[in-house]
DNA sequence: ATGCCTTGTCGCACAAGA
């Protein structure tokens, strides 16, 4: 079973290249982010076509989920439990049957936190709370769980070209990197690190300032497994070949394989 | 120090991203 994350950065403006990606790679079940699309106007068609069942979770203009299945899906919820104010669509999560059991699987956008002198950095810091605090009623389940998605942490000084560069940026604030490992602390393996201890091993680039070619990249597009799940962890693949494709979004797809 | 691009918006510039 193969799982991909991917930030597409608008579905309406990726609908060449993510059809020809998952035309490609056919990962088993995929967790976009930032489909920037409101539930009805979707464009579901050009994915159930290579096979996939699709639900989202979206809003007007910014944010946005979506999980693409080939297995059908038993239940699905939306929005990050915690807060009935936040009208922000950041959560999507499902259950489908496997032949070996049930997995669940989330699509999580995580606040980007800037500029961090901003509500935007305390609305990221809560973000990260409540979804602690949901992971953990996930973990008590003892079900094999993944929570996928655009973490915007980045977690350490080797998952960025230059660190002095991230000094004064939520995604690298010290509070937001305690959050990522308060939440690994509790149970969850960060998949990528679990099986490539290598620096730089980046899942976005800016589309500013030649980044991609001067490989000024960050590890931010994280799969987290519950230990049901991590026992079963065989691989994790950055798809960055995808960034060179012809109208690129600036994250790359990110997929886990699991004897599951 | 800032913008550099890209996307979406009841556009005709701007917000937001990271």
């Amino acid at each position: 079973m193969r799982i991909a994350t991917w930030n597409i950065n608008g579905v309406k403006a990726r609908l060449e290249t993510a059809p020809a990606w998952l035309a490609e790679s056919s990962p088993d079940i995929v967790c976009f982010q930032e489909i920037k699309s409101v539930d009805e106007a979707f464009p579901a068609e050009p994915f159930e076509r290579l096979g996939y069942n699709v639900v989202t979770h979206g809003q007007k203009g910014f944010n946005g989920v979506a999980l693409l299945s080939k297995l059908p899906f038993d239940e699905v919820t939306r929005g990050l439990p915690g807060d009935d104010t936040d009208v922000q669509s950041r959560y999507i999560e499902a259950v489908v049957s496997t032949p070996q059991g049930a997995l669940r699987v989330a699509s999580i956008y995580l606040p980007n936190g800037n500029p961090i002198d901003t509500d935007k950095f305390p609305y990221k810091l809560a973000w990260m709370r409540r979804l602690r605090a949901h992971a953990a009623s996930l973990l008590a389940l003892e079900e094999r769980t993944l929570l996928c998605g655009d973490y915007n942490v980045i977690p350490e000084p080797e998952d960025c070209f230059d660190p002095r560069a991230w000094m004064g940026d939520a995604l690298y604030q010290p509070e937001s990197r305690a959050a990522w490992r308060t939440l690994l602390n509790d149970g969850w393996t960060d998949c990528l690190r679990a099986v490539d201890g290598r620096p730089g091993r980046y899942t976005f680039w800016d589309y500013q300032a030649g980044a991609r070619q001067k490989n000024w990249g960050i590890r931010i597009d994280h799969i987290l497994a519950s230990p049901q799940a991590a026992d079963r962890l065989r691989g994790v693949a950055i798809e960055d070949h995808v960034r060179d494709w012809d109208k690129p979004s600036d994250h790359v797809p990110v997929v886990g394989t699991f004897d599951l």
